[in-house]
DNA sequence: GCCGCGCCTTGACTTACGTCAAGCGGCGTC
DNA sequence: GACGCCGCTTGACGTAAGTCAAGGCGCGGC
């Protein structure tokens, strides 16, 4: 595990020269999870972020009644909880990781040195928290104003959007995915039901094809959704200039 | 109307000494808005960002059957659409006056070199996009996890520990209110009825007053929400040090 | 002081979606 | 190759909350 290597991988960071990267690395720690182990609760306190430099995480929520609310997924190269660098308090959701993998812990105040240090580094940092309210606003307009359908048919066609191929593998297991909808696993999968029987898409195993995509977007009602539960990157550009 | 004491009145803007002030207010254009005019349009090109002078203001999106969900209120001395500055792109919500008054305009590009210039002001930026993010992870739990009924009791309890009254003046008109709560006045009638019946609240006009905390917060379910629709403010120390 | 208009309330009804409970099926284990 | 497990599907049912449609009420205008 090259802390360096891993450090350099990380988008929010491609801005950075070899010396600044070498900073960066000197205050992270790696940290390994295995499948299904906990990096964070709701309510912990927000001591640091995270990135990822292999495996998958989730950033979810749950109700009293256990229910669960999948916020984000994320994957390599990507970083996770920077809130806390700037709020500090208490974390607001979970962490767990979904596959096995290193992960490295900033704490916050020996990042926030690095910050006072490095103003184009705090201008990327403002062009990604920025991306992520907008994903959030987008998530806030699809779980009060739409329906199950369309947001499905929304996530769907971004997952077209994202591939070259015709055939989509899911990027998320359905039970998750229907958390990351915002519903639950029964009704995700009667919707993907009336999608089949609809002509819309096809579906095989966790691998969907769209069918009709003209029919798809009209459902979805909207443009086509921002934000994938997966993948999403920096734009070099954003935050800078 | 004194655009620099306007800028210094600004809470995102309490920590710049008179010159940046200065140089703040010479970005900033006044602009004045009547009660219910629009000042942008979801998919309108962000230009910029705002703030508010005197007056309220309310973010809020609608579905295509024109259903609406206010995402925020400001009022005095706070800024809304700052996420414009960095991420560019196209506003993702509509943004209405709700009461005539003065807001201050600030191009994205001339604000973006102040910041260049001004490392503590990006940080200080960065705590007020945190504190956003955090809201509106709050506001996405709520909506996917919680009911109306709970939303609500958390709002009233906030409203409660906001204000020094027994009796509580509502931040906002009932169905405002309720396009904030995510649910439609029908239904924010019916709950609040159910509560004054039960002996949760007692209700005169648009002024409520809690009689039972207690049970007001076991309904909550959590420990009191973050962020109430209008007033909260940047604490001072956010994104220094 | 009366009228008219918005805003709010109330009631009857509909519906999307969650709950509960079986059963199916693919997959890894031994 | 059979077993057991977990994730998914399916059906029957319940319910929170939205829709539609009348009123009622407070408030400002004249």
């Amino acid at each position: 595990m090259d802390t360096i290597q891993a450090v350099a991988d990380i988008s929010l960071f491609s801005g950075l020269g070899p010396k600044e990267l070498a900073a960066v690395a000197a205050v992270a720690e790696v940290r390994r999870y295995g499948r299904g182990q906990d990096i964070f609760f709701s309510g912990d306190p927000a001591e640091g972020f995270f990135s990822v430099a292999s495996g998958k995480v989730r950033i979810y929520q749950t109700s009293l009644a256990g229910k669960e609310h999948i916020i984000h997924v994320f994957g390599p190269g990507e970083v996770f909880a920077e809130v806390a660098v700037f709020a500090g308090g208490v974390y607001p959701a979970n962490a767990q990781a979904m596959e096995e993998g290193d992960y490295l812990f900033f704490p916050r105040e020996r990042f926030r040195k690095l910050l006072a240090d490095d103003p184009d580094l705090a201008l990327t940092m403002l062009g990604l928290l920025s991306i992520r309210l907008r994903q959030l606003v987008r998530k806030l307009e699809d779980l009060s104003l739409r329906e199950v359908p369309a947001r499905l048919a929304s996530h769907l066609l971004l997952l077209g959007a994202q591939s070259k191929k015709r055939v989509l593998p899911l990027d998320l297991p359905k039970g998750q995915l229907a958390a990351y909808l915002g519903t639950i696993p029964e009704t995700l999968s009667r919707v993907l039901r009336r999608f089949v029987d609809e002509g819309l898409i096809s579906l095989s195993g966790s691998s969907v094809e769209i069918l009709d995509p003209a029919r798809l977007e009209a459902l979805a009602g909207a443009p086509a959704a921002a934000g994938a539960a997966f993948g999403e990157k920096m734009p070099p550009a954003a935050g800078r200039g």
